[in-house]
DNA sequence: CATGAATGAGGGTTCATTCAT
DNA sequence: AATGAATGAACCCTCATTCAT
């Protein structure tokens, strides 16, 4: 009787979207754990609890997968990220206290799944399809960082714009890696007050 | 006695060593265009010129013959990188045109196979044993800069050391990265001067 | 609630179950001919009808197979003489009667998949695991030979039943696969005979 | 000065005879421990201490290596046999205590290189050409079994002499074996004895 | 004769993907 | 839509044997 038509469409694109969701989850925790090359799909499909064939009517295959994984966390990181900073305007503090807390909000948003995260900065590196969306990240990032400098108008000491928005970028993004993906023998609250003090004196004229 | 073996002796070590670094350069090439896990025995053999048995021969399995190649990549870094830093200490700039030539030095470090280079890091994050080498290189690279920094005294404006020497490691290290793993929009010269000016403007009182 | 799952599951299993039958039957065919050593996976694999990668489907590995092999082999064995053994003894005849029948009983156990036996033979000498598994199989018949003469009491013209047990077991079984192994240039009948003759002459104090 | 043609020749023979002798020793303590298939050519020459080259100098290949060391420990074997044999015969004992003294001596052929025996034995399993080997070993000692029961002429009981050479000997043989090749839980002596009684009983009508 | 580097066919095993049920 | 058995190309690695020195 399941096969009579109207009705249960709708129940069945929900499980559908379950099954789907089941399976994205599950290969962001393996694909965390051991990398994109050292999980297999039979290991997906049984994380999941769904069978090889069920992982391949979703996906059209792993890699696929694992770039949906990459979209998504890349989309929540982007969102946390982008509230975290509108708070951090909206409080409208000084230069220093400002920029610590985009730091913060840098280092937060990379707190969702960091081990995911972790594996899929490698495949930047070596493979060449994140590769190119690891451009694209910059570029938006890049963007982002240029407009908040244009909010501060005079009091910023830096002439090139441009370069200083790539550089304050890649600072920030470094350091907070490090501390995410390796640790520190430096206390973390060391570490982001002392990025946050370059920055600071780098950026604005009266660095305090 | 037994005198007949002298000669021969040699050239046939002579000739193993030739072997052994036909391998390792062509790995070094290899794994540099598509990463440890795209490329298998039979392409490194082919690439060097000999059967898959002879690059057995001299490596227990292809992992090792990674780890021989960076090996010898990061020593032929350091060599580089503290060939330039002692010119630079020795031509005894003040301390943005010291910083500069700091900078410098490791944008020229970098500049040995950044192919290879790029794989290596990657593997950084996903692989256990890479990532127990990089722990190592970065303590060393710490230590260096701290005593570097030592040298400058009452100059400095930092009072963490420790933190500022993580600090300045990460972002020299990943500006020099972006530029030679990614290639940037802005110029490379405008890239490396604004890194210098975050760093003299952050370690030095006196920031000119 | 989800009950259109019981039929297919069953008719999947029974193909599985004979996926691996055949697998199971193709090795124990080329085990036999050409022994452990000199058959190959694609060789099985051939054999049985199926790709490799369904022989690992449903066998970690070579050796694992040929064990699983043995492992029925003996069961069928161990059964078939059990059958006989107890027939025999069912039949109650005199003690050279019923040697005859035991020797005739242990005969027609081997000739089961003599070829299999053999190799199997073979590796029990040179292989560990195998090894442990014939002694468990000697100490086994060794207590199966002596609850049969205790049966005999006063009959017996032995004194050391332990021993006993383990020339007679030795001597039925060596001479049954000299037979079935490698033939004999005397007929079987023959040797059977005397086999029990000299079984019979050292067991019970009245020879006939 | 060396290639002057005379003298040497002799000596380098002897040299060359001693090459083959490391050889073979090497050979026969390794297929001991490991197992034909188990041993490589690298083994075989490291433990002789000379080049694989060398190896391949004096035999045609590694099957054929093991034949020689096998021909060489049967003739051995079969040398103390012999020996053992003639002296049993010279002592000239009544029926019990010279099939004791013959049981004894096959006990102690057995004794030379035992493991080597072991992974023969098994080897003629599963090997034609050891098949063959053993074929014709078995009808020497046969031929050899039938001769010393001629010498027993009226005393023996049995008729069969053909049938009881095979028996005898297979008996014999495996007895030995067991406990040469895995042991036995029940000791040598008592063992041997019953054996000695065994074949008494069955081959003399006097069987004292 | 001795050497040991070089060879490459061949073997065991994995795993992404397909497809009949 | 779900299943999981089946597939076979591809991979890593071994080792008997050869041959230039």
């Amino acid at each position: 009787m399941e096969s009579d038509h109207r009705k249960p469409r709708k129940t069945v694109q929900a499980r559908s979207q379950k099954t789907r969701e089941k399976i994205l989850l599950a290969a962001e925790r393996l694909f965390g754990k051991k990398g994109l090359h050292s999980v297999n799909s039979k290991e997906i499909a049984a994380e999941a609890g769904v069978a090889v064939g069920t992982f391949y009517n979703y996906f059209p295959d792993k890699q696929d997968l694992f770039l949906e994984v990459f979209e998504r966390h890349s989309m929540e990181v982007g969102r946390v990220l982008d509230g975290r900073i509108r708070d951090e305007v909206a409080r409208g503090g000084g230069g220093r206290e400002f920029i610590y807390g985009l730091v913060k909000a840098v280092y937060e948003a990379h707190s969702l799944s960091p081990d995911f995260h972790r594996q899929a900065e490698a495949l930047k590196y070596s493979d060449a399809s994140m590769a190119v969306r690891r451009k694209q990240e910059r570029k938006e990032a890049h963007a982002k960082s240029v407009a908040l400098m244009a909010g501060f108008g005079d009091k910023l000491r830096i002439t090139d714009h441009e370069a200083a928005a790539e550089i304050v970028g890649l600072a920030v993004e470094s350091v907070v890696h490090e501390l995410k993906m390796f640790g520190s023998e430096v206390s973390e609250f060391r570490m982001l007050k002392e990025l946050a003090d370059m920055l600071t004196r780098y950026l604005f004229r009266d660095d305090t």
